[in-house]
DNA sequence: ATAATAGGCAACCAAATGGTTGCATGTCAA
DNA sequence: TTGACATGCAACCATTTGGTTGCCTATTAT
């Protein structure tokens, strides 16, 4: 899961993610268009997000296709996002509480 | 939200947010406690979580308490990893068929 | 008053990160 | 078969990051 939150700390890997996310299957070449970034340093980046099976890719001649993996997404959601989402309201009333504490 | 998603790739300052998540309010010296790391490492992280909104701190004399904020990780929730869950099973079957029709 | 406690600040360091350039390889089309 | 195209690989570079040590300041307790 480590790799997973790494991958998703850079904008430019998640912008990748956001690009899949709306044309999924795109090649490298594809990917880089109109981006301020030379082919390498995307290649990179897909590197990342291929280590953390966020993207898989599928050789097909000399191209390879990215494919968009929303699986660790929705499990980062499920097993931590939503740890923290239960105590969102009590947390924030809580901390209300001590700072009007602080005036007695 | 890029300095959330920053402050979540590292796995140290997560686990600071799963301590104060079992015990809020707590200083940095009891945050200290059986870390690997000298006060001054972890009150670097705090500072990145604080600059991400994720913790808000409270001075009570000469200590800082430390309270975890769930609200801009419930925003991740909702406006970003909401987004990538949608897809998640158009996307593997859609790779499925891809898979399988590479055989033809 | 003074010692102990809680924390802040700054300089420094090694390693990781995000990017580059240059060149090599594999595949398709004319 | 040969040139163009899609990608891979490696060396290199600057900046950021995660950590350290050393010292300073503020508050509390004796």
């Amino acid at each position: 899961m480590d790799e997973v939150f790494k991958a998703l700390a850079d904008a430019s890997r998640r912008s990748l993610l956001d690009r899949l996310h709306a044309k999924n299957g795109q090649t490298l070449n594809e990917l880089c268009d109109g981006l301020a970034m030379t082919r390498q340093a995307v290649t990179k980046h897909l590197g990342v997000l291929e280590a953390a099976n966020l993207v898989t890719t599928l050789r097909h001649g000399r191209e390879k296709l990215h494919y968009l993996n929303p699986v660790p997404i929705h499990q980062i959601g499920e097993r931590w996002i939503k740890k923290f989402e239960r105590g969102k309201l009590t947390a924030l009333s809580e901390l209300k509480r001590r700072l009007e504490k602080r005036d007695e």
